[in-house]
DNA sequence: CGTCCGCAACTGGTATTACCACTTGACCAC
DNA sequence: GTGGTCAAGTGGTAATACCAGTTGCGGACG
């Protein structure tokens, strides 16, 4: 194992986590009340100012509502917290949330042909030319996780050929998802970023300025290492059940 | 105009918003450092905790990079923000911008049929039940805020129904950008609200558990206003490229 | 007896200050 | 050149005090 970066951690991160996991968990219910800043502070033996910072923070993602003078209660995640809460919830300590891995493949599936279609419509020859490179780059490596990462360069291209803020921040969203897991990963994309051949097709389509030769080509794509996936998460939460 | 909540607005709100619009707007580049946090303090007259408390929300975002020890550098927020930048970019300096605008609309109608099929293999007649009522709401007026307010209610139980939390979180996300908005778009939308047979097709088709029929009919459902509004956007900024 | 005023006693909001920890770059010794 | 050292600047954290709202209790007044 190469060296890594050393992970450092700073008191509002990890109060900022703390606080977290008990609202994800469903520990503090929505509507209750955290206990106030001093009396967090005091519990966790930190100073106000770093429990300030992460309440900020949680409020900003819309976790908590936080009122002068009176009481920060804790919001309804599901229903009020944005795609920018994922990486959060798609592992949770340590583990693999297999529901939500599946949604994420869902929405990969639903989105990427729409995107492919928009590009088609927007992009022209000259992307075209760009994401021959990066498929010739994407075909020339027996590595897996360097195909994940010339995959990922592919999308990255179509989304911003396909120019359209939302999908693009949909991508960020996912991607900071994704990428922290990338290598644990690699095995279950094999499948997918091996077919360099289908990411051919789809460059074509998009080249062609096809909408729905790209989609379908797009669809083509993602659906075999979507089902796979989706196959093997559910034989995996079932095994889980058993335990 | 009926009296509302005086908009109490904190010191770190303000700093971040003024970071945050310099960053968007493209006043610092991608790469370019931030001033320290004390001179910022100086700079705004204010305190250095309540710069710090701006500047990690910044960073909560991706918008931002602090590191210990170095300067805060500002990061290309188009290719690391997550979609819960949404809101501030849709409106900004308290002008809809156009392009995002059409995107949102690009997406919503891509993303809308992929829920409404998820739903119809997922809800069951206990679903269409409860859709039924939210329609029978939006047909029983004749006011297209409260039309809104009842379409909002209709898609937030399709979404639930589609029993994904990365749709979930993308509808949160989507619906933090437009409900602020919602009274100044119900012309815009009244199209598409007043649309209550759509609805019941839709609702038909996912109580019917037919995914693909109910694709079609959410699609029919977000089509016309999507197209006319898009057209209108175009004209819209085509307009403001004169000036 | 009920209403309402007003005063605590909470809560979060902000500022000040001091010091720690880390990075950077310049300078110097080897 | 290489490596070490040090000073200056940066973010990280803490302690403290006070301001500014909210809440609820209790007493004064009708």
């Amino acid at each position: 194992m190469p060296l890594q970066p050393v992970n450092r951690r700073s008191v509002p991160d990890e109060v900022f986590d703390q606080v977290l996991a008990e609202v994800v968990d469903g520990e503090i219910g929505a509507g209750e009340s955290l206990p106030s800043e001093r009396r967090l502070a005091e519990v966790l033996g930190v100073s106000r100012p770093a429990v300030r910072e992460a309440l900020q923070r949680m409020a900003q993602t819309r976790l908590v509502e936080v009122r002068h003078g009176g009481a920060t209660t804790v919001r309804d995640f599901k229903r009020f917290a944005g795609l920018d809460l994922l990486p959060q919830l798609l592992v949770r300590r340590g583990h693999l949330d297999a529901a939500v891995a599946r949604s994420v493949l869902e929405a990969r599936l639903a989105v990427g042909p729409a995107v492919a279609a928009l590009a088609a419509e927007r992009g022209g020859p000259p992307l075209a030319a760009i994401l021959t490179e990066t498929v010739d780059r994407l075909a020339g490596t027996d590595d897996d996780v360097e195909r994940q990462v010339h995959a990922l360069e592919f999308w990255d291209l179509v989304v911003d050929a396909a120019d359209s803020l939302v999908f693009r921040l949909m991508f960020n969203s996912m991607r900071a998802a994704y990428e922290p897991a990338l290598e644990a990963l690699a095995p279950a994309m094999a499948e997918e970023v091996g077919q360099s051949e289908a990411y051919r097709l789809l460059t074509a389509a998009i080249g062609a300025g096809d909408p729905d030769t790209a989609r379908a080509a797009a669809d083509r794509v993602l659906r075999p290492a979507t089902e796979s996936l989706i196959a093997a998460l559910s034989a995996l939460s079932a095994q889980e059940d058993d335990e």
